[in-house]
Formats: C-alpha cells, structure tokens, sequence
DNA sequence: GGCTTATTTTGACAGTGTCAAGATTATTTG
DNA sequence: CAAATAATCTTGACACTGTCAAAATAAGCC
C-alpha cells in the first residue's frame, strides 16, 4: 500500500515503467518552449527524473530520439490539416484557408515543423524507416487532396498529381520557411503572399497546359 | 633571409597577417567539403595552424563567423546568377534557365546555400547587421529582375513587385529545400518540377488578376 | 629607447554525446 | 516456486565542444 503510494507519487522505481513516452513529451515540451538548441540527451533524462544515460536504452542516439520525435509531428499535421478530402469545400477559397492552415501549423507547432523537415535529420545516415514511411504517408495523404482539386476542376486534370504534389508542396514550405526563419517574408506578408499563392498558383491551374 | 624563408614556409609568425580570411577561407573549405558538423572553432582554428582560441579575436563567436562566411556566400550568389537584367534575356526559356541555375548555385555551393538560409543564424540575436545588409542587397536585386520580366510582359504589371519577389523566391527556396534535404524531391525531379513551376508559377502570370 | 595597442597563447570551466561495466528489476523457463 | 535470462537503469569515463580570463608576444607610435 505504501508502496504504491511511493510508486504513484514518487517515482522511485528503479523502472519507471513508460520511460520512452515520457522521454518523448518531454522531449516535445522542451523544443515547445526553449527550443532546439535547449533540448540535451542529458538535461532530458534528468528532469524525466532518471539519470544521465537511460535514454540510450530506448533511444540509439539523440538523432533516433529527434526521428521519433518528428514522427509526432507528422501525425499531428495529418490531424491538424484534417486530410480527408471531404472535409475541404473544393473552392478557391478553401485553398487559400488551406495554406493559412499550413502556415498555421508551423507557427502554432513551430518545433514540430522544424524537425520534420529537418536536413538535420533527413540527410543524416540515421534516418530512421518509421520516419520514413510516416512522411510518405503524409505525403500520400496530400497527393489525395490534390486529386480531389483536380476532379472538382480547380487544377488541370493533364497535369501529374505527383508532380503538382511536389511543386505545391515547395511552394508551402518555401514560404512557411522563409516567414518563419524571418529572411525576406514577415509576419504582415502572410496573407497577401497565401492570397498570392492562392490565386496565382492554384487558381490559375484551372487551364489546362500542353 | 632565414626569417624571410621561416616566414613563407613555415609560418612560424606569433603574429599570422591575415588570420581573419585564412579562417574564413578554410572555414569555407570545411564546410564544403565535411559538412557544417565537422566545423569546430578549435579545428579550425588548429587547421590554420594558430592556437584554439585565436579566432575569438576576429569573430565574437562562432555564430559571427558563420554569418561572415553566410555573407560571402551571398555576395558568390549574385555573380553566379548574374543579377543584371540585361544578362537575362527575356522569355519563358530564360525563366526556366534562372530556375535552374539558383537550383545549381544550391546543389554546387550547398554549404553556402545552407548557411545563407540558415534559421540558426536568422533566428539567433546574434544576427549580424552587415549579413542583413548583404542578403537586403540581394533581394534587391531579384526585385529589379522581377520588375524587368514585368516590364517585358512576362509578369503582370498589375502584380506588386515586392510581393511577387516574395512568392515567387519562396517558391525556389522550397523546391531547393526539399531537394537538398531529399524530402518528397529528388534528383531526378528537378527539371520537370523546374519546368512546371517557370510554366505553371511564371507564364500563367502574363494574363492579369483582379 | 619606451608605451600603448593589437594579436596570439595557455589554462580553465562547464557543457555535450555516447560507450562500457555494473546494479537492479521484470520476465520467462525449468 | 526457483533459477536463469532479458530488460532496464546507474555510475564512471572519454573525447569532444564553445568560450572566458590572464599571461605572453609582437607591432606601431611618440
């Protein structure tokens, strides 16, 4: 009895029972509100409540760690973005919300963001396969939603919804990065440029090309 | 004469003459050739052949440092697009040439691109004012070019300049991004995508909006 | 010459990621 | 149930890192 006492409130237990999650939300916590740069394999382990090294036995480095990490931050997109083709009107105006509501992740979920797509992580030879295979989902997720635009009429049906995907999609990310990296693209600029983006690179896909 | 001959060989100097730029210099060199991980401020500075902490009284750190390196980059940018308008014939060709050609400034200069774009150095406070005033002057330039595709019809006049520089870089960035970092872009994807954006981004312009 | 100033060095401190070896607990097996 | 095995966590250690303070050395100027 008592020692369940200890066991809830004190946390004593040599095991502590649900250690990578607990790595994981704090490990989100940290990035929230101090930033990459705050976040140490040390300094995690520590204010978890658990020494120095534990994390090594859930984690094979901290680029594993950032992997799975990152791997949050894709399904939480999928959630926030609502990817279910029906539950975006197809109009023009939906597609301007959309990119607002891109914008809007990364800025609300900033740390998310910067680790998804992070070189860090993507270029290094610890990529892991769940990431992997989370982001491809993702992507598919949005390959599905540019297929909706094209069968509503919104983007030409001659042109490759992969190919559209990718060239939206740069289109998304260069902005997002630029805004929130503070080179060139201001807080004051999101909507006109969204606006821009909407009317000049979506809308204008209504006609067909070559 | 044998201090002569010390001197240009062996370097032996307390005093090295040029420590800013040889750091710079090999800076530049490291990161080209292993990466932004592999660059130390006591490797560095040990590779120049001066003791580990004489680059403190050249930069105030390391975040200085790269900010300079981050400068040269942008100045080695502007030669290697040739921002001068009239080195830019004006169609939908040479649209798709520029494209390409900022893609090939990434793919070959990538440490510099890297740093240039960097939200580590944009972010930090430690944003250097002569770095600003670099990546200022190049914008500039970009918003000039952008003004003589307007003027030679290719972009509608009706379009603020300043805000289509906006959309339209953001749009480069973002494939480049995604493509250095291999997400959702890769190799072989580069010249339709470059081909969709100068049709699709850059043509589809002429015609006027609201 | 001597004084000031600009460089460069040595020493030191607090961090970091990560491995190896031991301590402890949970789980499986005989 | 007991013993062996596997999982988990800790302590110790190593080689790094950025950066500061104080001392050493050189250059420039009167």
């Amino acid at each position: 009895m008592a020692d369940l006492v200890a066991d809830l409130q004190l946390k004593k237990n040599y095991h502590h029972g649900d250690l990578r999650t607990a790595l994981l939300d704090q490990a989100a916590s940290i990035l929230m509100q101090q930033g990459e740069s705050a976040l140490s394999m040390r300094g995690l382990a520590l204010e978890v409540g658990v020494s120095r090294t534990a994390a090594y036995h859930h984690f094979k480095n901290k680029q594993d760690l950032l992997c799975a990490v990152a791997e949050q931050g894709f399904t939480a997109w999928r959630k926030h973005m609502a990817l279910q083709p029906d539950e975006w009107q197809v109009s023009e105006d939906s597609i301007f919300a959309f990119i607002l509501r891109y914008i809007d992740y990364a800025q609300t979920q900033t740390a998310y963001y910067d680790l998804m797509f992070s070189g860090h992580i993507w270029k290094a030879s610890s990529l892991t396969e769940t990431l992997q295979h989370e982001a491809y989902i993702t992507f598919k997720a949005y390959v599905a939603l540019c297929e909706s635009w094209q069968a509503a009429g919104l983007v030409s049906e001659a042109i490759d919804a992969k190919r559209y995907t990718q060239v939206s999609w740069s289109s998304l990310h260069g902005m997002t990065r630029l805004l929130l990296d503070g080179i060139y693209v201001d807080q004051g600029s999101i909507e006109p440029i969204a606006r821009a983006a909407a009317q000049m690179f979506y809308h204008r896909l209504t006609q067909a090309d070559s």
